[in-house]
DNA sequence: CCGCGGGTGTACGGCAACGCACCGACCTGG
DNA sequence: CCAGGTCGGTGCGTTGCCGTACACCCGCGG
């Protein structure tokens, strides 16, 4: 902690390109953070969330100090952050850190590959439904901000897929959102659109991390 | 090495399934398993290949002893076993062989989100020919069997589908196959109509691994 | 007060893939 | 030689999403 420098993290902030190398490790407190995965330019894919529940740039826990993700901040807010050299020297000294952190890379992997399947297999509707439960846990808060032209660019199909998507729920008063800004009036009912993919992250983190 | 147990893998052969205690941790020398994230039963994905370049079991790096991922395999041939207990106890005692196994978990963990964008956004023959390269660079041959049955299983899409991405492929004389055995024709060719995703994956092992 | 731009709703044609189903071709073994 | 199983090819209607484009609403600043 005492390593650690206070940053107050900007919507829409890059903090990483793919490939880039690690010059900090970032602890969200209350902002988060999108892991995105770039093929073409243009195909860009949302493959998990980093919350107060994590950390951004666990590859160092690896020994690889290069990103693999494009990392998009998504709610803003503050965030400690250290500088990537000395958390491995951290590393190197603690095992408890050290293992504890290697707990939350496992949930990540799985997260990960879910994502997978998820962005795979699933409609846009369950997939926004999942989406929003996910941001409600890390933003703790049933209101936020975010644009359709957004939630897009995060599950990877077009706006007006969104618009549909997002219209359904408000019709069943599972959301209200309007211009900008997004708020969850029934959690219970998206569980129910959602794929299990919310339910089946959430339950992995309790698990593994308890 | 002395540890190890030599053991022949049979074609089909499930050696964990999502959420099994791993009891052992494999190191194919000429066989290879694929690694396949199930979502609902009926929904599944391939996100990963193991070959030789890899191992199976890798979470145990991270101290976790329960796999997310259903491990299939997908070439019969020869691997080295390990107990996983002693596996771990092994990784305790030696430095370079953990950061050597860390830096594979590391390209193993990009190939898993390359995998989702690709499963996302790329036509069935792509992949099926990203598959089949991965393949040939794993069973050392260009030579091997498969149905197309399995391959729709691996890719996540219709027989049907497969049959249709095949033939085109065929006809284009990039391939030769029929009732099980695949021939690879033109490796070269096929990485054309490939995603760029085959590549990419072999070239981030190499830089990663070298 | 008006123009402008960000955010949203909607429409149309098109396409890849889906689910299903059936048939033919081939292999093997009794 | 035939029966049965495995494997591959094909067709049909359906669907979820894409690409594109246009129209609308609202707030803000000139």
């Amino acid at each position: 902690m005492a390593q650690c420098e206070l940053v107050e993290l900007g919507f829409g902030d890059v903090l990483c390109e793919a490939g880039d190398p690690i010059r900090h490790v970032y602890f969200p407190t209350a902002s988060f953070i999108s892991l995105i995965s770039v093929v073409d330019k243009g195909s860009n894919l949302e493959v998990g969330l980093v919350g107060a529940e994590g950390m951004l740039g666990s590859s160092l826990l690896l020994g690889v100090g290069v990103s693999s993700l494009c990392a998009l901040v998504q709610g803003a807010g503050p965030a400690l952050r250290m500088e990537a050299t000395q958390f491995s020297r951290e590393l190197k000294r603690s095992a408890p850190v050290r293992e504890r952190l290697n707990l939350y890379l496992y949930v990540l992997i799985t997260q990960l590959t879910q994502m997978a399947a998820c962005a795979r297999y699933h409609l846009v509707e369950a997939r926004l439904a999942r989406w929003l439960l996910m941001t409600r846990d890390r933003a703790q808060s049933n209101e936020f901000r975010l644009t359709q032209e957004f939630l897009a660019y995060m599950l990877g199909v077009r706006r007006a897929g969104i618009t549909r998507a997002a219209s359904q729920l408000q019709q069943r008063r599972l959301i209200a959102y309007s211009r900008g800004k997004m708020r969850i009036l029934d959690a219970r009912g998206l569980e129910g659109v959602s794929c299990e993919c919310y339910a089946s992250a959430a339950q992995m983190y309790a698990r593994v991390m308890a």
